[in-house]
DNA sequence: ATAATTCCTCAACTATAGTTGAGGTCAAGC
DNA sequence: GCTTGACCTCAACTATAGTTGAGGAATTAT
């Protein structure tokens, strides 16, 4: 039996985790930090991983690149077997609640763009008339935007 | 002549320009801090404000609403006339170019959003086939996301 | 056995977009 | 003419998503 390979079956160091997974090791630890996945210790108190770790950091940066914020991805992968494969249906349910998501964000940009192009020329900004500062919008805009209008 | 009005004519407290923009007195200190918008200061050291700084303000924030952050504002308004109204060419340009903006972010989102489809179900996440973690996308994703995968 | 990596923790720092508070000044109303 | 409210500056703090560095321990390679 060759032990020769860093860490075979099993368990991996941050530093596999990080080269593998294509981030950076101060990424891990903070991830771990959060919560968003979780190891071992080793005798000499290193981190292992199970290699399972490596898909739920891949779920982590696709979820990133549709804008959902760690806490909300924390709040979808608690809900997800820890150290156990994400099973077919977990990641159809991931997918699932993302796709509704980034709707939303599409469907709040479309909405944005929409209205510029009404707009284009017009550069009339009324408070009253204009969709662009129309209070209307506000419901329908984008969730965690600063408070816009009140008059 | 009454002169009872907070203040008439064309010059704004840093007060009625908050209340009449939306924004808080803080954010108005902020933007103008950043450069973002400008005025002068009357014979007390009193931020005064042209009128014409509620549009830019306007501007702002539906600038921010596409998610373009306030530095690139920054750029773009650093191009306007100051203390002069927008022109409707000004505006123009402007709303074309948060079009675009907006434009490939929609794309990006929605490239995303398919790639989430076909992969429903599949829970893949392959390096080398998944289209959620092939390079190629990278280069067609949007800017400001960490380095996901190098190998 | 020693040298070179890698890893550990913890604190501090980056950037963005602001908010909050302390201590003091200015302007307006009565 | 005095009190209240609005304003001033500056520093510190919030949150998100990390990165960087110091000082020290563990692991790996020669």
């Amino acid at each position: 039996m060759p032990k020769k390979t860093p860490s075979k079956s099993d368990h991996l160091s941050v530093g596999e985790v990080a080269k593998r997974s294509g981030v950076a090791v101060s990424t891990i630890h903070f991830y771990e930090g959060k919560g968003l996945i979780e190891g071992w210790r080793n005798t000499g108190n290193q981190r292992r991983y199970s290699r399972m770790v490596l898909r739920r950091v891949a779920v982590i940066r696709i979820a990133q690149r549709a804008g959902i914020p760690l806490s909300v991805i924390g709040d979808y992968l608690a809900r997800l077997p820890k150290d156990i494969a994400l099973s077919k249906a977990d990641w159809q349910d991931l997918t699932v609640s993302w796709q509704a998501y980034l709707d939303e964000r599409i469907a709040s940009l479309l909405q944005l763009r929409n209205e510029l192009e009404s707009c284009i020329g017009c550069g009339c900004l009324s408070i009253a008339d204009c969709p662009l500062r129309n209070p209307e919008d506000r419901l329908a805009a984008e969730g965690p935007g600063p408070r816009l209008l009140q008059d």
